[in-house]
DNA sequence: AATGCGGGATGACAAATGTCATGGGGCTGG
DNA sequence: CCAGCCCCATGACATTTGTCATCCCGCATT
């Protein structure tokens, strides 16, 4: 009997060779394709899927909360991330939310199949270089707050901007991007906002 | 007699999917896959190349120069650049650089073979989307140290640094930036930066 | 009860940033 | 040849940032 494979990716071009490639595969058989994280779960149930590969970085419902939303809906569905960007936080919240599994674009193709063989069977797949860069990197050491406004700051606004976006103080907006400042080692806020979307802490 | 294609992009996964799903059609053969744009040229010649895919963003060579290369070295072979992000700038540089198709990573995936065969058969093929954005987005504003200046900006360093970086006096420095900010329309540093590379002017 | 920490705020101050006027040199098109 | 534009630079100036000290409150830990 082959595996039940749902595969959510933002980009089409991506998701379409993704499910070809897959479906070459004997043993693997695509029920669904999205192009975003919100009708995951319920496309899990319905096909009763065995393993959901899902992007990180998709529009409406982000790849974390789908995967959490799956685990919820299915518990015995397995979920496999797959991201563009190997960033070390990344790795650690899919892992809390509930993924099997954590492989970045640039693994060979040829490995993929296998990951999610590796991840029907209950086995955690990651990738290695990934893991150990996670370990160094470790959490994120922003407060909660802290990365709120820094996420708000992150497309360039001014002060005032974001004082008003995240109903506070234009003091208090200081103080905050100050301390993740000195939190990320940044020199600037831009500097900040670089380091901690690197490092995968702003979601 | 199949269309011999050469593919190019940094993310090994993309770059599997993409040549299973096109080798799977009788009429296309992938003869090379590379996962940058420096060998890109040389690969086109060596196999004789019909048609090269190309990613824009890719490290080491970008895709726009290899696209340009290409041109140079073998003339005959047609250019089909794909690219995550729908950059209005990009489309213009590609066109300019003797690309013959554009399309974006979101487009469905049955139309890439066909965006192959009709940039073979000397068509161009471009995202209709994309061409209308291009229109009204038009060229870049920027002068040429000006972009320079603000590409030294992007990565949040201080006035300091990017006068270090472009050998240039901070005031000169301080005065690029006031021009970008004011021809991009942005209120900050920051903003300048995120409007100039939404809009790929950025390179 | 005391301590520590995060959230929220104020005020003051130094440093960085953005703006503007101004100047000179080089290149190009009318 | 001259006007116009880009490049490079300086200096002065008003704002904005970033930093620091210092409060208050609530909550969890001890």
């Amino acid at each position: 009997m082959s595996i039940r494979l749902v595969i959510a990716d933002d980009q089409a071009l991506v998701r379409g060779a993704l499910a070809a490639l897959l479906g070459l595969e004997p043993d693997i058989e695509v029920v669904a394709e999205l192009g975003d994280g919100t009708g995951v779960a319920a496309a899990v149930v319905e096909h009763s899927a065995d393993v959901a590969m899902l992007d990180v970085e998709m529009p409406g419902l982000d790849g974390i909360s789908a995967a959490a939303a799956v685990r919820r809906a299915a518990p015995s569905c397995r979920v496999l991330m797959v991201t563009t960007f190997g960033r070390p936080g990344y790795l650690k919240r899919a892992m809390q939310a509930g993924a099997s599994g954590f492989v970045v674009k640039d693994t060979p193709a040829r490995q993929l199949a296998e990951a999610v063989r590796r991840v029907h069977q209950g086995l955690r797949v990651v990738d290695p270089v990934l893991a150990a860069e996670s370990l160094t990197a470790g959490d994120s050491p922003l407060t909660e707050r802290e990365g709120e406004v820094l996420k708000a700051a992150s497309d360039g606004g001014t002060v005032a901007d974001i004082a008003k976006s995240a109903m506070l103080s234009e003091g208090t907006v200081r103080n905050y991007l100050s301390a993740a400042m000195a939190k990320t080692g940044g020199r600037t806020r831009a500097e900040a906002v670089r380091i901690a979307e690197d490092n995968g802490w702003l979601l």
